[in-house]
DNA sequence: TGACAAAGCCCCTGTC
DNA sequence: GACAGGGGCTTTGTCA
């Protein structure tokens, strides 16, 4: 009974399948912790936390800002009068 | 220039599709924050909001889904030796 | 036994809350329709649903963006050479 | 005015730091791939994807945690007439 | 089915 | 030192 087959499912593959997402799943909150530490030596020399995971977010983001849809978004912009270079006037 | 018709597209009746969908979604905004009140007050009385989540959700999904939740859950748990029931013998 | 205090938890107090809270959020659902139905309007109109999905999210971020510890960005972003005046000869 | 040294921020020390986190954060984005992966595999041979999240769930709970939840849970099910073993019968 | 948006959970910070 | 509040990340549901 302690290796079954019930329902069809396999205890052994679901325990391998367990094991090993539970494997990576703790070197993932390692990594978490590592990156935690960073930020944790980074403040400590006198750098702001806050500006550093803003700064690390735009560099993720950048990417899908250039390439998307831009001409169609463009044009949407600007019939609403909030086309970038026009933006700072917008009042 | 202000109002124009570009690509084929209003301007004017984007503005409008625009402002109504914002207004919307403000509106929604203000009840999740009701919502989010309620939990709150319901915490100062003493209540578990996590629990009172698991139960709001469990009351929205139909019984039969529940159930077979439950068993599907308990068939795994089982294949694990986890089973419920059996659980304060484990250690 | 219908209405119970068990565990210092009153059965009424709680129905109520949830009462509330399943009505919020059964409001809350409509108006999400709500607005599904404009975007559908729209795009029946010939809109790009895409693109006013992207015009709101921008409309939204902009405010949050701008008074944002704007400065200490600034300083960080130059320092890394990626300052936005200079970022499309960035390449 | 490529190495700066601005508001006393060193700006080679901000880039080690922010390139040691994207490092550290691609590893972690690839980990939750793999996972993803396995989840992907788990489905793929039969198994129950949401039920062997909720296992893994469960097995990260302390037992203590996991048995004061079950029991809060009992408690407001009862109070709400919703026990389990009365659900059945409830219709 | 694959991407996108919303919801829930958790950690972390500021405050009392 | 604890606790409420806010922000970020993960997960879940939905739409194309």
């Amino acid at each position: 009974m302690e290796v079954m087959n019930m329902g069809g499912v396999s205890a052994d593959q679901l325990r391998l399948i367990i094991d090993k997402i539970e494997r990576l799943e703790e070197e993932k909150v390692q990594l978490g912790e590592h990156i935690k530490d960073v930020y944790s030596e980074a403040k400590a020399e006198g750098f702001d936390v806050k500006t550093i995971r803003t700064v690390v977010r735009m560099r993720k983001m950048k990417p899908e800002e250039m390439n998307e849809q831009e001409e169609m978004l463009e044009i949407y912009l600007s019939a609403l009068g909030m086309r970038r270079s026009e933006q700072q006037e917008a009042s």
